[in-house]
DNA sequence: TCAGTAAAATAACAAGTGTTATAAACCTGA
DNA sequence: TCAGGTTTATAACACTTGTTATTTTACTGA
C-alpha cells in the first residue's frame, strides 16, 4: 500500500529528551532534532502536529524518567522525606534541565510540584503516613517545611549557590527534619 | 558641531529595564525597546555595543532596585535573617522577573547570592551579627539554613507552588528560625 | 550662512525559527 | 509489473532576531 516508516515516534522523542536533558528544551529545534535523528523536519510534524506537542511528550517523559530515577537512588536517610529529598537534590544536581524542565519552570501545561513528586507510587502520601506513625501530630505540615527547605538546597544547586557532597546534603536534611519535628511537640 | 543627542543612554535603560520587569529579558529585543522609547534601533548600538552589554546594564540595575526594595521593605520580623527573608520572598512574588533574573538564573556574568543580598550595606553581615549577639554558636550555619529555606518558598512563589500570605510566612519564618536555632543549642 | 560632524532613521543582511508546499522515493495489493 | 498512496527529502515562505551599511537630519563653530 504505501511506505514503511522509517522515523518512529518512539525515535524523534528519544532524540528530543536526550537533547533536552543536554541542553534544555529551548534549545532544541526542529532543525536540530532532525539532524540527530538523521531525518528532515518532515517526520517530525507528521507525528507531533507541532514543536509544543513535542513539549508536552518530551515534560510527559521527563517526569516519568524523574519517577525512575528516584525509584532507583539509593535510600540512606533514616528520617520521613529525607530519601525522597535526598534523590530531588541530586536530581538537580545531574539533571539540571530536566528539573529546571519540571520544578523550576512557570509553564501552561505544567504540572504542580506535588503532583510530580507524588507520582503513581504515593510517594509523597507514603512519606506522611511514616511521619505519622512516627508519632508526628501534623505531618502535612511537616512535609510542607521540609520541602521548601529541600527545593530551596535543590534550586541553589542549579545556580551554584549550594554545594554540599551527599554526606553532607544528607546529614543537613536528618538534622533539618529534627529541628522541624522538635518545633512540633 | 553636531546633531544633539535625544536618545540618552537613561532612556534606553530606562526603558529595557521597564520591559524586564514586566516580560523577563528573555522578551527584551532591541526592536521592542526602539519601539517603546520611540525611536529606531541605532541609538541602541550606539550606546551599548551589543544587546549583552546591555543585559549587563539591567541586571546592576535590577541589583539596585533589589537593594532598594529591601531599604523601603516593613520591618516586621524580631529573629534575625527574618525581614531579609519577608523582602526577599515579596520581591519573588511582586517582582517575578527580575527575581529570575538576579537569583534564579545561571548566566554568565550573574553576582552570587551572598553577594547579592549582603549588597554595599552589609545587610547578611548585620543580620549574621545579631544572630551572633544573640548567643548563636554558629552564625553563618544557622544564616546558610535559614537562607536555603527562604529561597525555597521564594522559587515555589515563583512557580505557584508557595502561595502563603504575608502573615503566615512571617509565622513560618520565626517559627523555622527558632526551629534551627533551638538545634544549635 | 554654511560646512562639518555627530546622531538618528531607513533599510538592509545574515542567521535562525516554525511550518508548509512540492516533489521524490518506496512499499504493497492487485 | 505497476498504480495508488504514504513517508520522506528538498525547498520554500513568512517571521523574528542581532547587527550594520547608508542616508537623512539637525546642531554648532566659524
Amino acid at each position: 500500500m504505501a511506505r514503511k516508516e522509517s522515523i518512529t515516534m518512539q525515535l524523534i522523542l528519544d532524540t528530543a529528551f536526550a537533547m533536552t536533558r543536554q541542553e534544555g528544551f529551548a534549545n532544541v529545534t526542529a532543525r536540530k532534532v532532525a539532524a540527530q535523528a538523521g531525518c528532515s523536519t518532515q517526520p517530525i510534524f507528521r507525528v507531533y502536529k507541532n514543536m509544543d506537542e513535542l513539549w508536552d511528550a518530551v515534560y510527559d517523559r521527563a517526569a516519568a524518567f524523574f519517577q525512575d530515577y528516584y525509584g532507583l537512588y539509593p535510600r540512606m536517610g533514616k528520617a520521613p522525606f529525607v530519601n525522597l529529598g535526598m534523590a530531588y537534590i541530586a536530581f538537580a544536581r545531574e539533571e539540571k534541565h530536566l528539573f529546571e524542565l519540571l520544578f523550576a519552570s512557570d509553564q501552561e501545561n505544567r504540572k504542580s510540584m506535588y503532583e510530580l513528586l507524588n507520582g503513581a507510587n504515593g510517594n509523597v502520601v507514603s512519606e506522611i503516613n511514616l511521619a505519622k506513625a512516627a508519632g508526628c501530630p501534623d505531618p502535612g505540615d511537616l512535609f510542607m517545611k521540609m520541602w521548601i527547605f529541600i527545593h530551596g538546597a535543590a534550586c541553589m544547586t542549579l545556580t551554584g549557590d549550594y554545594d554540599l557532597s551527599e554526606v553532607q546534603t544528607l546529614a543537613l536534611l536528618e538534622r533539618s527534619y529534627e529541628a522541624f519535628a522538635a518545633a512540633h511537640r
